[in-house]
DNA sequence: TAGATTGTTAATCGATTAACAATC
DNA sequence: TAGATTGTTAATCGATTAACAATC
């Protein structure tokens, strides 16, 4: 009855791998969850517990080995699979996305770019022509789909993630500013732009009048 | 000693916006908790909770006015004001997000994009020209800015970062995929789209297994 | 007034931190 | 071996949920 992973500690190993990473290329070979505490500002306790979750990747009396934690991070990541993503909507936002290296870097590429925009079919991004949305069911049964990275407008969202369910995908990056209603089988990672700079507002507010407060109202 | 609002609550405000707009549209005037609840999945004791850290809007016996509400986080979220951004990177996501109208739409307008790279000088975006770097100072002195956004590489965003800060910044918006160091009273909120996808991969692994657990292994 | 539903206090649950025995 | 540091159990803290008196 092994528990699942929760999801603060889910956010928080990228963060870690992000690190692991910088440590390698400084060419340090061993660090201890006191010095990764220092460098990350999170407790060495809370590293030992959220690497624990998956295995004991440490050794008493030594630490960490940078390079082995690296790796055995990058495998729970699944990064060391490489992931098929589909792009639905070839607006500027998933040209973005699909022109940039940042991804397929961790073994994400890019594959496809789907448009329902007559107009935009054949029109290259980095490579890769846009298709329309006709052409998906056939794409989708002769071509591995890991992924569906959705940057269409909000109305449309449910819709498409529907018919993408339908053909069975598992994974989907949702760029819409929606949350999606999908089987239990079906993982969404959200990414609410709109949401997200709301929340730097409030919390610049909050800030301002905890200064506020400090220098005596 | 007020004590902070914590970023859990901060995180889930803008979720409530989206929603209590939805219901506007709807023409929906009176809502519950309850009903909140039902159409959120969240439970209502919750939403009570998260609103009362910013003041009572409900009324016993009737519920939230819709529109009232609507309006009340609105102005929790800082939205009753205009925030001007300045895009700092004048790339395929730069342009992407200098493009879109989602975020005007809640009264955050981009109104200058700078880049280092000479050879965009002039270019437009949307009716805004990129700027080049050496811009920045000058422009920050004579006009009004709210945020930076920074769609830069990881290696060159901490010393942007810096220059903000020493210009005045109090807001910030990364999107390059490296933690930030500034002063307390500067706010940043990350948009790490690379850990936004490990997350989602390693998200999927987790319910791959759980799903195999459900079929006996 | 009676019914409904809030605002808020109390109880529970989960996540973080502390402590320390195990062990390299 | 002695010192260091993990993995893990126990204690604390904070967030969520439940309960209910206040009140519209």
């Amino acid at each position: 009855m092994r528990k699942d992973i929760s999801q603060v500690v889910i956010k928080r190993m990228p963060r870690y791998y992000r690190y692991l990473r910088y440590l390698m290329d400084e060419g340090k070979e061993r660090v201890s969850s006191a010095e990764l505490s220092e460098l990350m500002s999170v407790t060495a306790s809370q590293i030992r517990q959220d690497l624990n979750n998956f295995g004991g990747f440490g050794q008493q009396g030594y630490g960490y080995n940078v390079k082995k934690l690296h790796e055995e991070i990058g495998k729970i990541l699944g990064l060391d699979k490489t992931h098929n993503l589909i792009i639905i909507g070839g607006g500027n936002l998933g040209k973005a996305l699909a022109s940039t290296d940042a991804f397929s870097k961790h073994n994400f590429y890019i594959t496809a770019v789907f448009d329902n925009n007559e107009k935009l079919k054949g029109t290259m991004i980095n490579d890769i022509p846009i298709r329309t949305m006709d052409e998906l069911d056939d794409y989708y049964a002769k071509n591995r789909v890991d992924m569906a990275v959705l940057t269409i407008p909000a109305e449309h969202a449910q819709e498409v993630a529907d018919r993408l369910v339908k053909l069975g995908i598992k994974a989907i990056w949702n760029f819409a500013q929606v949350d999606l209603e999908v089987p239990d089988d079906v993982v969404v990672q959200n990414v609410h732009l709109a949401d997200s700079v709301m929340r730097l507002s409030l919390n610049m507010i909050q800030r301002e009048k905890q200064v506020n407060i400090e220098n005596g109202k």
